[in-house]
RNA sequence: GCGCCUGUAGCUCAGUUGGACAGAGCAGCGGCCUUCUAAGCCGCGAGCCGCAGGUUCGAAUCCUGCCAGGCGCGCCA
């Protein structure tokens, strides 16, 4: 409908333009939108406004030009008028969104897909927690982004790979086996420290313990390294099995785990060394070798391998980007903390000096996320041992409360989780609010089932009986959804779903205690099965988007 | 000091890329259950869109400068 009229107003324009009312060398674009006010009509359009600039002439005058040249009468358009400084108003017929209910009958779990994306290979990492604890309330929030993105892009026709990247190498990794040495060596009464950058969490003392189970005391003897390759191999193991299974149970699967180390292995980062110092980039000083990001216009320049011969993350992370192209991504776009963005520009310069194109790569920065608790916050560093695990989160206030207010504010918003009040407030969450027209449409269908009445096939009945006004409402909103998912996909920002989840329910609601679908006269109550169906399948298609739980019963 | 993010109703936040008089949920007040789930519906109040300039037909939205909060500016990741 909006892009018959769009097509209606250029056809104006051009009529006008013939006609020698306008002058304009190519149309600019102008706008068809949703106006706030009702009266306002269906759509507005702010066409004369831009032509405006251009033949300066007063908008409202052209916008009454426009209209007289428009081929009307368009269908399902009641009326257009021109109204405020020169915006053209289209009010529509007021069932116009109507055909929209067989069609979503027709595609059922598949309403509201679209294929924009034409099948683009697009790579979706995130979280990517260091292995060497559980997860966080910050990795959990980007759990969830990265999961409901990567659900957005597969329903807009992108073929989607989840990834997560395992920091298995590196410093931490160094200090994660100093401290389970040291744990070792204090379970046999041996004085040991935890070194200062160490991990201190009480977590490492249980996974020594059941180290010891499985291989006694055999290492204490060992060649250190020897002792710590053996204490991480197991810890690393373990702690990847915990935040797998803490992710499952947070509904999120990957499909590519990959691991960092694997990099320095096969040589992968020693080679991103190399072909950067051959076009030029890289450079010695103070014994560590540069990666020239100033070339870019960054700020300063960043070390690649230090002076110990060792290479550092940011290496690690060229090499695996080159990687991700290498593996055929048309696109790749990674969920970060916002305490990374200092990564972004050095990556995307690293990229672009390897001759890749550095926007295939989209970098979401999702604000931190601070736990409250008591009125306090709550540390959330691993290091402390004093953190909420994902684990301990879900069995607090569940997954769907969870990954719903995770994702219910744009990613750029502080995300302030009130720990008390997520305790407390469960039956106020507003995914409760959704859930809640879910079940009770269920419950309609259930007694109609029972009552030997089916959702009739929508030739069957006349949908025009459907005039409530709650009843067209909720039938323009259902009629939103592709737009919605399109738009989110295209924002990377999952919560246009969770404001489109709670309109469409409460409009639901609204519908509910106006209109009766069962008791009703007959010729009524076919169509509003229809819509009833319509509005189940919809509700559930986005509550699925979202990776939340669409009950029957509540 | 420099960079990024944020500042909108008492609270938590939307505001789809510059549109008409600023929106929702909680919280508050007042109504609605012999009929499909009251975890619901209806109504009421509440705002200098951080502050000050600028850009134009038009600004919460764009630009500049301030103010406040968060995060970064490692041979950590």
């Amino acid at each position: 409908m909006k892009r018959k009229l769009a097509r209606a107003l250029e056809e104006a324009a051009a009529s006008a333009r013939a006609a020698g009312e306008v002058a304009y060398d190519e149309l600019p674009t102008f706008v068809l939108e949703v106006p706030r006010e009702r009266e306002h009509g269906d759509f507005a359009a702010n066409i004369a406004f831009v032509l405006a600039r251009k033949a300066q002439r007063p908008p409202r005058e052209l916008a009454e030009v426009l209209v007289r040249h428009l081929p009307l009468p368009i269908k399902g358009v009641a009326r257009v008028n021109v109204a405020g400084p020169g915006f053209i108003n289209f009010t529509l017929e007021e069932n116009w969104a109507l055909p929209v209910l067989p069609a979503v009958l027709a595609e059922d779990q598949y309403y509201g897909w679209s294929n924009i994306g034409q099948g683009q290979k697009v790579q979706v990492e995130f979280v990517s927690a260091n292995p060497t604890g559980l997860l966080h309330m910050g990795n959990a929030r980007g759990a969830a982004l990265g999961d409901v993105i990567a659900n957005l892009l597969t329903a807009t026709g992108h073929e989607v790979t989840r990834e997560f990247y395992i920091n298995d190498a590196g410093n931490q990794i160094e200090n994660f086996g100093l401290s389970l040495e040291a744990r070792y060596l204090q379970a046999f009464g041996i004085e040991a420290e935890v070194p200062e950058e160490g991990y201190h969490g009480r977590d490492l003392i249980d996974t020594v313990k059941r180290f010891i189970e499985k291989e006694g005391d055999r290492y204490l003897h060992a060649a250190p390294s020897e002792r710590r390759k053996a204490l991480v191999d197991f810890a690393l193991r373990e702690k990847l099995t915990a935040i797998k299974k803490a992710l499952e149970d947070f509904g999120v699967y990957y499909d590519v785990w990959f691991s960092e180390r694997s990099l320095h292995d096969s040589g992968a980062v020693k080679k991103a060394i190399e072909d950067l110092k051959e076009r030029g980039y890289i450079y010695e000083k103070d014994g560590a070798l540069w990666f020239r990001s100033t070339a870019f216009g960054e700020e300063k320049d960043e070390v690649v391998v230090r002076q110990n011969g060792v290479p550092t993350y940011f290496a690690a992370d060229i090499a695996y980007h080159r990687n991700k192209f290498e593996r055929g991504f048309e696109r790749v776009i990674n969920i970060w903390g916002a305490d990374h963005h200092g990564h972004v520009g050095r990556l995307k310069s690293a990229l672009a000096a390897l001759g890749y194109d550095p926007s295939r790569l989209q970098i979401v920065l999702m604000q931190l996320v601070r736990l409250f608790q008591g009125g306090e916050i709550l540390r959330m560093s691993k290091r402390t041992g004093q953190y909420v695990t994902l684990e301990e989160l879900l069995e607090e206030v569940g997954r769907d409360a969870a990954r719903f207010f995770f994702v219910m504010l744009k990613p750029d918003s502080h995300l302030d989780f009130d720990l008390d009040l997520a305790r407390s407030q469960t039956s106020d969450n507003p995914v409760y609010y959704v859930q809640y027209a879910h079940a009770r449409i269920c419950s309609i269908l259930r007694l109609a089932k029972e009552r030997g009445l089916s959702v009739p096939s929508p030739q069957e009945v006349d949908l025009n009986l459907l005039k409530h006004p709650a009843e067209l409402a909720l039938v323009k909103k259902i009629a939103e959804l592709p737009e919605v998912v399109a738009g989110a996909a295209r924002a990377l920002e999952p919560h246009w779903l969770t404001r489109y989840a709670q309109e469409l329910a409460s409009l639901f609601h609204t519908f509910y205690t106006h209109c009766r679908v069962l008791a009703d006269e007959e010729t009524l109550r076919g169509p509003r099965l229809i819509l009833v169906e319509a509005t189940r399948i919809t509700l559930r298609n986005v509550l699925h988007l979202l990776g939340i739980s669409a009950p029957e019963r509540m």
